[in-house]
DNA sequence: GACCTTTCTGCACGTTTGTGCATGCTGGTT
DNA sequence: AACCAGCATGCACAAACGTGCAGAAAGGTC
C-alpha cells in the first residue's frame, strides 16, 4: 500500500532499489506497478537530477605517474582525464569536458560564489552539468563578451546560465565589451554602479572556472578569432611574447603580465585579483593550447587543473627534457 | 602509449572512462586492448573495492512522509528501506542489509573504534559490506558469543572478521560466553586483563552497530534459539516483562532495564554504557521484531535506525493508535 | 624442467538496459 | 465542446551487459 504516487517519490525509490539493492529494473518495475522503460527513464532522472552521485575517490597511491609529478611541480590538484591518443580534438574536448563538470559539482556548496569565464572549453563544461540542489548560490560572469561583429553575449550568457541552472542559483551577467577600443572608457566604465556591482560580487568569488587560450592553438580560441581583436592587437601581443590568456586576461611564458598594453583594455580581471580566489579550477583540453597552459601554471592561476591525458604527457615531457634536471632524475627513478 | 599495465590503474582507467565519460565497456575495452568481459569484471572490481562509490542523497523535503515521521517522533536518523510488502522474510533482509552495509559505510572514517554485535542480521549486512581503505581501526566485538552447546564463536567471529577485512582494521574478538551461568564468574573474569583490555576498547567506541531480538519474534532471534538460554532464564525474562535485547542485555517494552537478573550474567554492555557512544546504528528487518524495536527506541538506544518499511509504518501506525494522541493529530495534518 | 594449482582471459549465450515511435492523457485556449 | 501542444507511457527492437565455461598463463613445489 504505497502511500502517495508522486513522480519524485517514485524516482527516490528506484534509485535506492537499483544502486542500493541492486534490483534489476524489471523488478522495481513491478513494485511500481509500470514498464520497465519507464524505470529506465526514472532512474536516468535520478542520475541528472544529482540524486544519485557516483564518486571515484582515487587513493593517492595509485594515482598515475603523470598526476603525481604534474601535482609536485606545480602544487596544483590535478586531475589527468584518460583519453586514447588517437582521438580527434571534439572527442577529447567532450570528455574532458564531462569529466570536468563532474568533478566541478561536488566542489560546489550552498552561498558559494562561483565565476565563470567564457570560451569553447568552458561551453562544453557547462553542457555537460548535473544538477546539484544549493541554496544562496550566485555564478557571476568573469569577463565581458561583447565584441565588434556579433554581440558574442548569448554565446556566454547560455553559458552561464546552464552553470545557474545545474545549482539553482542567481546568475549575474557582465554586460561589457570583452575588449574596450579604448582604456578610457573602461575606466570611466569601472565607475559605473552598474558595474560596480559586479565588480563587487567578482572580488568575493570562492570558486573560480576556466580555460586558457593559447596563442599558438591551431584551433584558435574564440578569443583570437571572434572578432575580439583586430590585426594592430594581434601584433601587439606578438610583440609582448604573449603565450596566452585566461579569461581574456594575457601573460607570457613565464607568466608575467607587466607591460601588455592590451590588458588595459580587457574587461577580465587582472592575474593578481584572480590569483586572490580561494579555488581556481583551470580545465584544458588539447594538446595546442599547451604554451597558454605553461604560462597559466608559471602564473600560478589555478589550483585545480582539469586536462586530458595526451596533453598531460606532453606538459611533463617537453619541460622535462628542457628546464628540469631534477625532474630528470625523478622521472627516470619512478619509472614514468 | 599507455605507461604501465597494471591491473589497478586498468581498473581506475576503466571507472573513470565509465563511470565519469559515459563510455560504453566495448569502447574501454577497444583503448584497453582486452575484452569487454574483462573491462567488466574491471567494474565490477572497481565497484566492490570502494574505488566508485554511489551515494544517494535525499533532499529533507523529498524524504517519504514515514521517514520525517518516525524522525521527528524518536529522534533518530532514520533510513526507511523500500520494500514490497509481499516480499518474505529471508528476501527483506537480504535487501535491508545490502542497503545497511551501502550506507554504513561512508560513516566508517579512519581511527574509527567500531563495536559490532552478531546474530542473523549483523550476519546479513556482513556479507553486503563494500570495501573502504581506512588506517587505524578497529572492530570490537560487543558481547561474547559462547554458548552451552555449540560455540557459536566461529558465527560471531566470522561477522567481525568481515568487517575487518572490509575495512583493513585490526579485529579484536570477545571471547567469553554471551552468558555466564553465574554473576560472580563473570564478576571474576571482568577482572581479568584479558577482559579489561576489551572492555576499555568497547568504552572508546565511536560507532556501534547491532540489531535487535525481540521476545515475540517469529523467527527466533538467535539468542532464543541457540542454546544460550535454558527454560529457566527463559521464564525469569517473561516473568519480568521483558521486550527485547540489544547484544544480549534485555530491556521492558518502556525501555526500563532494573531488576532483569539475567544481564547481571550477560557480556553485552549496559544499555547506559551503550547510550554514551556516539553513533549508535540499528538494523531492523521484519516487522516481527516491532515489540524489541520499540523497547530499544524507548531506551535510546539508537542514533540512527535502518528498517524496512512495512515495520517502519507498523512502527508509526502501531504507537499513533495508541498511545500517542498528538502524534494522530500531525498525522492526519501531514496526510500520512 | 616437470608437474600441479591457482588465477586470468575471451567466447558464447542469455539477460538486462536504452530509446524511437505510436498512442493516450492532461491542461490550456478559443 | 473542440482543438492543440506538450508530456508521459508502453511496446518492440537493438545495444549493452554479466557470467559459466574452457583453455591459457602465471606461480609454486618437488
Amino acid at each position: 500500500m504505497p502511500a502517495k504516487r508522486s513522480k519524485q517519490s517514485d524516482t527516490l525509490r528506484a534509485a535506492q532499489m537499483y544502486y542500493l539493492q541492486d534490483q534489476t529494473m524489471d523488478a522495481i518495475a513491478r513494485e511500481l506497478r509500470t514498464s520497465r522503460s519507464t524505470v529506465s527513464r526514472l532512474l536516468s532522472a535520478a542520475r541528472d537530477s544529482g540524486l544519485v552521485q557516483v564518486q571515484i575517490k582515487t587513493p593517492a597511491d595509485l594515482a598515475p605517474e603523470l598526476e603525481r609529478v604534474i601535482r609536485r611541480r606545480y602544487k596544483v590538484d590535478v586531475h589527468v582525464v584518460p583519453v586514447a591518443d588517437t582521438l580527434n580534438e571534439m572527442d577529447v574536448l567532450d570528455r574532458v569536458s564531462m569529466q570536468a563538470a563532474r568533478t566541478i559539482t561536488p566542489l560546489v556548496d550552498s552561498n558559494a560564489v562561483i565565476g565563470v569565464a567564457w570560451g569553447s572549453t568552458l561551453s562544453a563544461v557547462s553542457r555537460h552539468l548535473t544538477r546539484k540542489t544549493t541554496h544562496g548560490t550566485t555564478i557571476v560572469q568573469l569577463n565581458g563578451a561583447g565584441n565588434t561583429q556579433t554581440s558574442g553575449i548569448t554565446y556566454a550568457s547560455e553559458i552561464i546560465r546552464r552553470f545557474g541552472t545545474a545549482y539553482g542559483a542567481k546568475v549575474e551577467q557582465f554586460p561589457v565589451p570583452a575588449f574596450f577600443d579604448r582604456a578610457e572608457t573602461k575606466r570611466l566604465m569601472w565607475e559605473e554602479r552598474s558595474v560596480q556591482r559586479i565588480l563587487e560580487l567578482q572580488s568575493r568569488v570562492t570558486i573560480a572556472i576556466f580555460g586558457v587560450g593559447s596563442i599558438d592553438a591551431e584551433v584558435p580560441s574564440h578569443v583570437y578569432t571572434g572578432g575580439y581583436l583586430d590585426s594592430t592587437d594581434i601584433d601587439d601581443l606578438e610583440a609582448s611574447g604573449v603565450a596566452g590568456d585566461v579569461a581574456t586576461v594575457f601573460f607570457r611564458d613565464d607568466g608575467s603580465d607587466e607591460g601588455i598594453m592590451l590588458n588595459e583594455r580587457s574587461s577580465g580581471p587582472s592575474l593578481a585579483s584572480l590569483r586572490k580566489i580561494r579555488r581556481r579550477i583551470c580545465v584544458v583540453s588539447g594538446a595546442k593550447k599547451i604554451k597558454g597552459l605553461r604560462g597559466a601554471l608559471a602564473a600560478g592561476l589555478a589550483t585545480e587543473l582539469i586536462l586530458d591525458e595526451t596533453t598531460a604527457r606532453e606538459l611533463v615531457e617537453q619541460e622535462s627534457a628542457q628546464s628540469d634536471p631534477i625532474f630528470g632524475f625523478l622521472n627516470s627513478l619512478d619509472g614514468l
